[in-house]
DNA sequence: AGAATATGCAACCCGACGGTTGCGTATCGT
DNA sequence: ACGATACGCAACCGTCGGGTTGCATATTCT
């Protein structure tokens, strides 16, 4: 049970450390938006170069949250939401915990007169 | 409600930044499951020093996740779990709109014959 | 073929991060 | 009062992450 939430945890800080950059989450709400897009078309409108742009997508990559799929001189890349569920999961897993906490102690101070 | 996203986002990078660390998310793990705990309790059975663990309590704290209570000569700390349904919110935005989208791709494709 | 477009690769810069060590201060226990 | 305990502060270090620039390669278009 606490096994089960370590090891929750051992998975979900890779997708965590990804998520945590501005500029990526940006990258993932445009793929959430529209579909495969290239990678000039996902620098489009970013302030930042596209190799800059590239590397943030190989780092989400590597979490798996985005996957590439080559189509002629063109990469185009799209979102996969598994590693979000993981993370959800990894959330709710801590919050759940914390609940449990509060409920036992609100419980203890409600019987203590 | 595109402006919602992401705003939602630049609350939630910070968030997933203090959480992309092994150790921040088992101090959480500590602190989700006990009372509130004094950094050498955190520290016991990590295997770095308590300096690192006070930085990481700073990181986690910046980002909201975690507050102290000073007592005495000790400094104990407990989770504050608000940043995490920031974050969960956050990575539902995504998804849900990444489900809307092969919603509607199923559809189309479908209804092509 | 030749220009334009889309991307890859590699070197380099710099600041932030994770971590340690050393020492000082405050508080508790006896 | 005095030792032990709990913590803070600051300097220092190696590494990694985000970013850029320059140049090479592949594909498309006309």
């Amino acid at each position: 049970m606490s096994r089960n939430l370590t090891a929750s945890l051992r998975k979900g800080a890779p997708v965590f450390a990804a998520l945590g950059d501005e500029t990526r989450l940006r990258i993932l709400s445009k793929l959430s938006g529209g579909g495969p897009l290239s990678i000039t078309q996902i620098t489009e409108g970013e302030d930042v170069t596209r190799q800059a742009i590239t590397k943030h997508l190989g780092v989400l990559a590597d979490a798996g949250l985005v996957r590439d799929v080559r189509q002629g001189r063109e990469r185009r890349w799209e979102l996969d939401a598994a590693p979000l569920d993981v993370a959800r999961s990894c959330l709710d897993l801590v919050a759940q915990r914390w609940e449990q906490r509060l409920e036992r102690l609100k419980s203890l101070v409600e019987t203590e007169p």
